[in-house]
DNA sequence: GCTTAATCGCAACTTAGTTGCATTAATGAA
DNA sequence: TTCATTAATGCAACTAAGTTGCGATTAAGC
């Protein structure tokens, strides 16, 4: 699906900023922090975290914290998964397939599991 | 396991901040943070942390990240479970029994899930 | 193109956690 | 028990991710 009808089907108006920091994360097949982007869009980090709150509200995205006081984010619909961040490589991993978690009558909406990961336990 | 025996079999040195320190967490049977603890101990948030870090290299305690950018301290003996984080009323819950993940190969330390708790679906 | 409400950029702020350094406390030898 | 050495502590200043207030700019309908 394009950005525009994205934002469109949710209300939210197109601007520019959100053009460019919703296309960063469509194109993206990771999470991602401001970091991480700050360097490849030219707004102000007070519009991205604003942004980035009203993609969370519209349910465009979705975010977790990281090891490191850090949020990543990602677009919602490519993040039915959980992810695995190393404590030694810091990478984060997105890990497919469903987890059973026996979790009946909670809503899960994010699943992080840390640790350390296959190449930096050799 | 006493406080005394704890440290003195990971040869950290034993004063009373960190006897006072380790106490609390011994006694509560959930992750706490140090906006949890200040009010019930003396020291200084520097002599906190570095007692935390410590803690943490010695394996005796575990840590992990809240939904909103605090970090979580347990007894490692007593975390061998995952922690339900919910979103609406921000409280952690301790869900005991094992889960499957399927991570071959990984070194799990910990793992943190997000979403609604029963009592906030409601 | 013009108007208006929403968005943006800047700078100042918040807050969890960290660091440098002078003071104090714990440990081992005399 | 006291003294000397080394580590731990407290204070204050700092760091860094994220937030907020406000004036300037931009998008969208008319």
């Amino acid at each position: 699906m394009k950005v525009e009808e994205l934002l469109e089907n949710n209300n939210i108006k197109l601007t520019k900023a959100r053009k460019a920091l919703l296309e960063i994360l469509l194109y993206e097949n990771k999470p991602l922090s401001y970091e991480d982007i700050k360097d490849n869009i030219s707004m102000d980090k007070a519009t991205f975290y604003r942004n980035i709150t009203i993609f969370e509200e519209g349910n465009l995205i979705t975010s977790f914290e990281s090891n490191s006081k850090k949020r990543y984010f990602e677009i919602l619909e490519k993040s039915n998964h959980a992810h695995f961040i190393c404590n030694t490589c810091n990478e984060i991993e997105c890990i497919k397939g469903q987890l059973a978690l026996g979790l009946d009558g909670y809503d899960i909406q994010n699943v992080t599991i840390t640790g350390t990961c296959k190449l930096c336990r050799i």
